[in-house]
DNA sequence: TTAAAAAGTTAGCAATAACTAACTACCCTT
DNA sequence: AAGGGTAGTTAGTTATTGCTAACTTTTTAA
């Protein structure tokens, strides 16, 4: 029952829509994502048997906190892919796409690797333009 | 009929084999990335209607220009990620296997942008060591 | 020479993940 | 009360990409 890129992307959608929208319904996830209500349905409801999210009576769906737990470092990773692209000189629509594909995949010793070289390296060229 | 990351894997592997040995069959390539003869029966099949590939009578491959252009840059993706983050710090076993994850997905832009930086940031560390 | 092994192919299966079409259920308005 | 809009579900389709089983063909070796 391991949870894969898919899975991942429907959690990511419902704590971005949870920004703007106190309540999050399968339709704001499938008009989020463009994807079909069917398949959003059916996803969703994979998610609940998995118990990575509720869905009340009226619908509305409430991450568990397996859910938010991923959901959360899974657009922790996305924000700091980003941001590091960004830094690198990339376009920040390009860094954000970008961002999305490599947000799943990348192993934590890297993501890790890669935070810790940003703040230092960041640091460097502070100091390099003080002197 | 866009090529995906299956098909990309599949001529990378060719090119790698192709530095070991003259030449290569499908078998090599089953043996090479851990797939049954059947599945790179077919993939390899699939690969020659795109022309990426030749077969010849002897069931022996030969990338075409338009396959080997694509497999080169994906090898070269493959080693640039790869070293991109061995330089910041990642095992060398984790960073090869996120190579393989990222080498297919990341935009040029960002390859570029990550191969700039990876050039100065290194000239930047003598610079450091040097005064 | 016969038999086994190596290589390749074909057919059919499974999982994943999207889709459309068609349905139900509910609410709101006229 | 009837009809329309919104939300969700179910069924069935498609594409991708791996698998096994079973087959052919060719080469090798006893």
């Amino acid at each position: 029952m391991r949870i894969n890129e898919s899975g991942e992307n429907y959690l990511e959608a419902i704590l971005i829509i949870n920004q703007r929208k106190k309540q999050v319904r399968s339709i704001d996830i499938a008009k989020e994502m463009n994807f079909s209500k069917a398949s959003v349905s059916r996803a969703v409801n994979k998610l609940k048997d998995e118990e990575f999210l509720n869905i009340d009576d009226n619908g509305y769906l409430t991450l568990t906190e397996k859910g938010m737990s991923l959901a959360t470092k899974i657009y922790e990773r996305h924000r700091f892919f980003t941001d590091f692209l960004i830094y690198l000189g990339v376009d920040k629509d390009i860094a954000a796409q970008d961002a999305c594909k490599i947000e799943h995949v990348l192993s934590q010793e890297s993501y890790q690797a890669m935070k810790t070289y940003l703040t230092t390296a960041k640091n460097k060229n502070i100091k390099i333009k003080e002197s």
